[in-house]
DNA sequence: GAGTTTGAAACT
DNA sequence: CAGTTTCAAACTC
């Protein structure tokens, strides 16, 4: 792939290239309406209210969590959830709250826990690239979210001393997700409190399920919890099962002067329909954000009511969402465990591959030495910052990444509205020094560090984490960083997560793009694809995952509205169909294509030799090139917010019209039916707010509208009535002779017919025709109403005879 | 459905 | 930046 210059970085939602950033808005002024995100600051607090609940609510201890340990393991057993819905989504959280480390999840979608015996159970370990060592504050919190009907997950606090492990199952009932949480090594002993990992360098091994039979030990991680620590959900390890698996690489503080406040979200999506590409439904994970209180700092653990309760410390906390910028990193890798029957291929994964699960990996930048204190005191109070809800409505933004078949290691993000994806490249774990890695085409490749070998399911699952070489892509979807409450949709369709705020808050890149990492910004390249993308790969299971949606204020939670974009409303421009375009000469890789200029892919079209698809993957990402070469803006929303005191929605560049007098559907901002304003450099303009042409039109177009509303009842209304007629005067039509259609003329149907000669007279009428044309629309009309009556009455007799 | 009109995008 | 060409959608017949 193309690799767009740093500076392009710009482009990208400030939440895909910052992890501050991800709570802000303040890069999309234009464009966010949103009250300021408290979040920006670091100083602010972070705006746990609103989430907490969820948590709550997602955390209700199921009965049951089944905890698997492998020396020092926990497991989680995720159930699934109605499939159909799509806020029903399940989801596991995650709450992380390592001071300064790097976390690597990698959860998989596993086999209940309760079935040890299935045969789908075969024990799986998972590899840590890295020693974690996780300080007493770290808090790993894993919330089952979704569980079966009826069932409450509850979490379960694992650690103490500061450590805290909340198990919560998310997807499938009885899918158990292992999270291994080493300890940090100077506080290994206070962080493992019970359990034969205490203390002790154990290896850190992660279940997996899907399929892939191999455990693998990881390495230099020692246990977090044990499985006493599991109140009452703690089951013996059970080996031969497959697990997914939630690996969790702590990296040491960069600075342990200053305190670092760490924010990892997790999200997991659990596909439960396996490699359906059907499934209608698929299970999320959601990550939490952790907020790390400094070494010093006493260990707050955080309860559920707690988590309730408290609210946003000071702001030293926030949610990074771009993992592996900094030395620490959280990454979370989430493997669809894939079902048993049809292996998934290791390469290239098609989007078939339902059954993977989505990536979130939200790291926690360190924190800023010039914001040392807050980063302290926030550090302290463990803040529940993000919420990983499934599924759920109000639910804090989120972040959907859907694994990605083509590139190996590929991480879609979908900024919702934006309708594109952006795929992120990843590095590898912050351990290592960055190497490059000649498999990636691109420069980012040079970017990208190797990853290292953190292996999940390779087997079953594809998502490899971090270290994705240039090949490996994310796929998130990022929510606008205002404060809007995301809906979160799994559907086949991309459409994860909608977020409450406006669309246009979203700078969507251009389809395709890869942005090479900022200066500064880490080893992490982003490329941009279509939403189509998903699709074509065969959409697979979408994952949403939290964004560190922690951010928004609980005041701006409450908005779901979907807010139009280009014109159309979201919902508008989820549920329409896209119009199939007609390219012939632009090989649909220039703007005249809508497709193309939509970041979609053609799907469905009447185009003639498209490149606007995956087969075409380089024609398309130059072409794309070559538009933000042109106009760094090409793919950005033309219909945006206007300034002060003018309209809320304007097209962004104003349109050109000389002919059409902006009232037809050449001129632009027509089409997106909004007026023409000051930017706008056509002549003749007639589509202004006091227009009477405009008005008029706005008439004819309303009334044409009601016309073909009363035409279409009065129609639905004579044959319901000529067929109630049938059925009523069957008995009489099965004895009557040769006049049967007569016998239909009731009363009703006759008032029915005339209803229909009256519309299309009316419609004469307002379409200024001749006296004779109207006379002849209504003799048709009742010609066809005739027939109509003629043929009900033919059908009824011959069905009595 | 073919042909024309239109204006954005692309090109010079 | 302006003028021209290309292109595909909108529109007309």
């Amino acid at each position: 792939m193309d690799v767009v210059p740093p500076e392009l970085n710009s482009l990208l939602p400030d939440e895909i290239m910052d992890t501050e950033a991800i709570v802000t808005d303040d890069d999309l002024p234009a464009v966010c309406p949103a009250p300021p995100n408290p979040l920006d600051t670091q100083d602010a607090p972070v705006p746990m209210e609103t989430e907490v609940p969820e948590i709550v609510t997602l955390c209700t201890a199921a009965p049951s969590i089944p905890v698997q340990r492998t020396q020092a393991m926990t497991t989680l057993t995720s159930t699934d959830s109605t499939p159909s819905s799509g806020s029903s989504s399940t989801g596991t959280q995650l709450l992380l709250t390592p001071s300064s480390s790097s976390l690597t999840l990698q959860p998989t979608t596993l086999p209940v826990l309760s079935k040890p015996s299935s045969p789908q159970v075969t024990g799986g370990l998972q590899k840590l690239s890295a020693p974690l060592t996780l300080s007493a504050n770290h808090q790993l919190i894993l919330n089952k979210v979704a569980s079966s009907p009826g069932s409450e997950a509850k979490p379960t606090l694992l650690k103490q001393d500061g450590q805290k492990l909340l198990v919560t199952t998310l997807g499938k009932t009885g899918q158990p997700i292992v999270l291994a949480l080493p300890p940090s090594a100077a506080k290994a002993g206070t962080v493992l409190s019970t359990g034969d990992g205490k203390g002790q360098p154990q290896q850190f091994k992660v279940v997996t399920i899907g399929g892939r039979t191999d455990l693998k030990p990881m390495v230099g991680v020692q246990a977090v919890s044990t499985a006493s620590q599991l109140v009452g959900t703690s089951h013996t390890n059970q080996q031969g099962q497959q697990l997914k698996t939630v690996q969790i690489t702590k990296k040491a503080p960069v600075s342990t002067a200053a305190p670092m406040i760490t924010k990892f979200i997790i999200t997991k999506a659990l596909n439960n329909k396996g490699l359906t590409s059907q499934a209608s439904v698929s299970p999320v994970l959601t990550g939490r954000v952790l907020t790390q209180s400094a070494p010093d700092t006493p260990p707050r653990t955080i309860t559920v009511a707690d988590a309730l309760s408290s609210t946003p410390q000071s702001g030293g906390s926030k949610v990074a969402i771009s993992p592996l910028k900094s030395p620490s990193k959280l990454t979370v890798v989430s493997v669809a465990s894939p079902s048993p029957a049809s292996p998934q291929k290791p390469m290239a994964v098609p989007l078939s591959m339902l059954g993977q699960q989505i990536l979130t990996v939200q790291q926690p930048t360190p924190t800023s030495p010039a914001k040392p204190g807050v980063s302290h005191s926030a550090a302290q109070a463990v803040k529940p910052v993000q919420t990983v809800t499934v599924g759920g409505v109000g639910t804090p933004q989120f972040k959907t990444i859907v694994p990605l078949a083509s590139p190996p290691n590929v991480q879609q993000i979908q900024v919702p509205g934006s309708r594109f994806h952006y795929v992120r490249l990843v590095t590898a774990s912050s351990g290592s020094p960055p190497a490059a890695t000649g498999s990636s085409p691109s420069s980012v490749a040079t970017t990208i560090q190797p990853a290292k070998p953190m292996v999940v399911n390779s087997a079953a699952v594809r998502m490899s984490v971090p270290i994705v070489s240039a090949q490996t892509v994310k796929q998130v979807v990022p929510k606008p960083l205002t404060s809007a409450t995301p809906q979160v949709v799994t559907s086949q369709q991309q459409r994860l997560i909608m977020p409450a705020t406006p669309l246009q808050q979203i700078q969507p890149l251009p389809p395709g793009t890869l942005l090479a990492p900022a200066p500064g910004s880490g080893n992490m390249g982003y490329a941009v694809l279509s939403a189509p993308y998903v699709t074509q790969l065969q959409q697979s299971t979408i994952v949403t995952l939290a964004s560190a949606s922690g951010f928004s204020t609980p005041s701006t939670v409450q908005t779901q509205a979907r807010l139009p974009l280009n014109g159309l409303s979201a919902s508008d421009s989820t549920s329409r169909p896209r119009k199939p375009c007609n390219c012939t000469k632009s090989q649909c890789l220039k703007l005249y294509c809508d497709c193309f200029a939509n970041g979609e892919f053609c799907s469905n079209c009447n185009c003639t030799n498209c490149f606007n698809n995956l087969d075409h993957e380089s024609e398309r990402l130059k072409a794309i090139k070559a538009c933000l070469d042109r106009n760094p803006e090409a793919f950005k929303p033309k219909i945006g917010k206007g300034k002060e005191g003018e309209s809320d929605r304007r097209h962004s560049k104003g349109c050109n019209c000389k002919r059409s007098g902006c009232l037809k559907n050449y001129c632009e901002c027509y089409e997106a039916k909004i007026m023409c304003s000051s930017i706008c450099k056509c002549v003749g303009c007639k589509n202004f707010e006091e227009s009477p042409e405009r008005k008029t039109l706005m008439h004819l177009a309303d009334a044409a509208e009601v016309r073909v509303q009363q035409q279409t009842a009065a129609k639905t209304k004579l044959s319901s009535q000529i067929s109630d007629l049938l059925t009523r005067t069957t008995p009489a039509i099965s004895s009557g002779g040769g006049k049967l259609p007569y016998t239909f003329v009731t009363k009703e149907v006759a008032e029915a017919t005339c209803d229909c000669l009256m519309e299309q007279a009316e419609q004469a009428e307002l379409s200024n025709q001749s006296q004779a044309m109207a006379e002849r629309v209504i003799l048709e009309e009742f010609g066809r109403c005739l027939k109509r009556i003629i043929n009900y009455a033919g059908k009824a007799k011959t069905d009595c005879c």
